[in-house]
DNA sequence: TTGAAAGCGCTAACAA
DNA sequence: TTGTTAGCGCTTTCAA
């Protein structure tokens, strides 16, 4: 393993101090009036050998690490990796390292997450939150880093906040059922706090209308197979029920299982799912859905943490941008 | 934000020398003989006041950053995702951070995403890797550091492979369309280095019954639309195909999208995927699918990366470590 | 059993 | 315009 090249060894190489290195490898050339000839001769040189300066270094010399901590439900979760992969591209070319990191939904493997990012010295903190980490948050806020919370977040937190319109979007796909002729509407959840919203969306709907609410919430931590089991469980107790909105990709699928495991009448229920998937244009019938933007969200985010990170001022105005959502339909939905 | 304390604040603060801290700090009180009360009140303190070691100090000082760096193709891939899923768990457990970067199947990005991680000094490297990249591994293994490959290797680089038995899988699989009666069997894959056994593996099947193959490679930059596009295109002009054998999860989604587009007697087309998926299992049919064993193979290629980051002499013995597939029936494949 | 101090690679204030 | 040097926070050798 051959050794790598330090400042100085490529200073003394060519005969210049370190200093001088360390502006022209910092595009300080100009603004140190260093004289055309030197950084040429450096540039050259640096490029010749392959030097690379070590960030480990630089970070401990500069407090920034230049790295940036991402704090997801779950990457399996087509949701977050999108979002994830849209972040990190933006943030490669803008000379950011982004470090991903699952809570799994989990408060205390949230907070050791959390942790963990900020011994790592990450220059700020991207973060999909979930119920009682707020105070952790509000601690994270104090130390001035900077952070942009996304998914959903907490309205008494002053934080910079960038989430889709949830509840309109439940209150829509509500509304999109009841239209084309369902009155039964079922709505199966998890226990998690980015569920809320969507819960108030679809209540406020139902209860305008003066139906009832008919809600399954599922421990986010079940399985697949529990998932499938709980769902066929409560279409056969609630077996007046003539359609079904899923609050999650995840849970649609679950639920397309349960429902074709049943058959017969069930086959009949109406869908409607949040969160798009390809494949629910495939399925027959296609799935009727709500569309995040997720590409606009993954940008903004990225965005605004760039500016943020270049802000001398760390504290940005508090703000919450709210994105809308679409809703696909599609024949699950269609009146029957 | 309130400026973190430093082994030296502690250190005064407990009236102990630096080096009494910083050994306790590394569990290595008993070993250096410091006695129990010093390292008791240490550890007392050190609690109280929640003082973290800086990390980066630390790398700088040990040379090692306790980071690992992972090459996925696409992290939007389910493949990708749970194995960087499962590998994360197991890093962050044993004390290591992991950083996932996308090559998009792209060589210089591939090139420029390892010498990033090269460049942040991670101690580890695990790779999916891509046709043209095998010098930069040359180079890097040349290096010293560990490295895991996975998902395909070259066999002339002698590293440690972590992989499935693609070709076996894919003559599995086109075996298996062929004794539920097909005999006119296409594929499709992608022109991607990692696909290259399955190409084998169906050809090889497809010749020892003396039938002629039938390839349509794409492009692996496609995207969804335009995969759809030339699949209807392959299947319209190659009309006497009676199944299709496609070679990864997403090529699937837009072959089923074509078929179902073109409906008529496409709709009898044959199917088998590689890679399974959850919705495969709610389609109607259901979609045969080749299974590669994920779990088993992040918890493969972490634990051996750890075992070589353990072991103090790193040049480990090349080794392919090759796991079966399982042929997931369903009806798509049926008799007709 | 503990302490002083050098050094990891880099930045930047200060001096020249 | 360039060089000297003191940190950044930690580990670890060597000395006491």
């Amino acid at each position: 393993m051959k050794k790598k090249k330090s400042i100085y060894d490529v200073a003394s190489e060519l005969q210049v101090s370190v200093t001088t290195l360390s502006f022209v490898l910092n595009g300080k050339g100009q603004e140190k009036r260093i004289s055309k000839e030197v950084i040429q001769k450096i540039e050259a040189y640096v490029k010749e050998v392959g030097y690379q300066p070590n960030h480990l270094g630089r970070s401990l010399s500069t407090g920034k690490s230049k790295t940036i901590g991402m704090i997801v439900g779950d990457i399996n979760n087509p949701f977050f990796s999108e979002v994830a992969s849209g972040i990190e591209k933006i943030a490669v070319k803008a000379g950011y390292t982004l470090i991903v990191a699952s809570s799994n939904n989990e408060l205390n493997q949230m907070k050791s997450v959390i942790k963990l990012l900020n011994d790592r010295n990450v220059d700020g903190f991207i973060i999909s939150p979930i119920a009682g980490i707020e105070e952790t948050i509000a601690d994270l806020k104090k130390e001035g880093k900077p952070m942009v919370i996304y998914n959903c977040f907490f309205p008494e937190l002053d934080t910079y906040n960038i989430v889709v319109d949830n509840k309109r979007g439940a209150y829509e796909a509500t509304k999109h059922l009841f239209e084309n002729g369902f009155r039964n509407i079922g709505f199966i959840t998890l226990d998690l706090y980015s569920q809320n919203e969507r819960i108030e969306g679809y209540s406020d709907f139902i209860e305008s209308q003066n139906l009832s609410t008919n809600i399954l919430k599922l421990p986010y931590e079940l399985n697949y197979e529990g998932i499938i089991h709980k769902i066929t469980q409560f279409l056969t107790t609630n077996d007046t029920l003539d359609s079904v909105f899923f609050s999650t990709n995840f849970l649609t699928l679950g639920g397309l299982k349960a429902i074709s495991k049943l058959g017969g009448k069930y086959a009949k229920i109406g869908i409607v799912s949040f969160d798009d998937h390809l494949l629910y244009d495939v399925l027959n019938p296609g799935i009727t859905a709500i569309k995040q933007p997720v590409k606009e969200i993954s940008s903004t985010v990225i965005n605004q943490m760039l500016t943020m990170l270049d802000s001398a001022d760390k504290t940005v105005e508090p703000k919450t941008v709210v994105f809308p959502v679409d809703l696909i339909v599609r024949a699950s939905s269609a009146k029957r």
